[in-house]
DNA sequence: GCGACAG
DNA sequence: ATCTTGTCGC
């Protein structure tokens, strides 16, 4: 997919794809591997890590790192375009496909119900998973406890994700569906990669990674 | 029209 | 995303 030229062109090619994700599928939270996906700004210049992990111990299976410049700007809703090309890049130098993308941003939790994680489960054919530190539209407080999750609203009231708390009495992150699985699934996934910290090991080593390969 | 708005 | 110290708690 090329980069759009406008902001209106970058929209129809959302609206073009949405229709292709897959809302169940896979169950992720069985996937032996996942890898976490993630970019680092600096200046005009992007870098995107990927870090494959073993979900059954979380050891590192491999790990990949891409470079590109910043084309497209900074727009919520659009912030996809900004971020793919060069994740993908990164995802090439994998030597094998991971089971599930792990996407540092929303999937079907979007105005268009196509973030990140739908662009780049669609694109790549592989279940994708959105985790997002904030979310994009309103959502209901789950409960204190780790495990505890509550409904994450479209604008229209459909239900697009799910607030989910990774610990207990911590801010809990924003979990979504990306293509070809489930809520259910991608939300037990979340709770597997964050045995420590709120947000999932493959999002926290993938953040590390891009920020120290300059 | 205005504000809010993933990273 | 980034600008930014010390502090509280497990």
């Amino acid at each position: 997919m090329r980069t759009p030229g406008t902001e209106a062109e970058a929209v129809e090619i959302q609206q073009r794809l949405r229709h292709r994700v897959e809302l169940s599928g896979t169950d992720v939270s069985a996937a032996r591997t996942a890898v976490g996906l993630d970019v680092d700004y600096t200046g005009d210049r992007i870098v995107a890590a990927a870090v494959v992990l073993e979900v059954a111990t979380l050891e590192v299976v491999q790990t990949s790192v891409a470079e590109g410049e910043t084309i497209f700007p900074y727009i919520p809703g659009l912030f996809a375009f900004r971020e793919v090309p060069t994740l993908l890049a990164a995802l090439d130098g994998l030597d094998e496909a991971p089971d599930v993308l792990v996407c540092d941003g929303q999937g079907l939790a979007h105005p268009r119900r196509f973030g990140l994680a739908c662009h780049l489960g669609v694109i790549t054919g592989l279940p994708a998973i959105g985790v997002a530190k904030t979310p994009l539209g309103r959502y209901e407080m789950p409960g204190p406890e780790r495990g505890a999750r509550a409904p994450l609203l479209h604008d229209d009231g459909g239900e697009v994700g799910a607030a989910l708390r990774t610990r207990d009495g911590v801010k809990p992150v924003f979990v979504s569906v990306g293509h070809r699985t489930d809520l259910d699934s991608a939300c037990a996934l979340t709770l597997l990669l964050t045995p420590k910290y709120r947000v999932p090991e493959t999002t926290r080593l993938a953040d590390q990674l891009c920020r120290q390969s300059p």
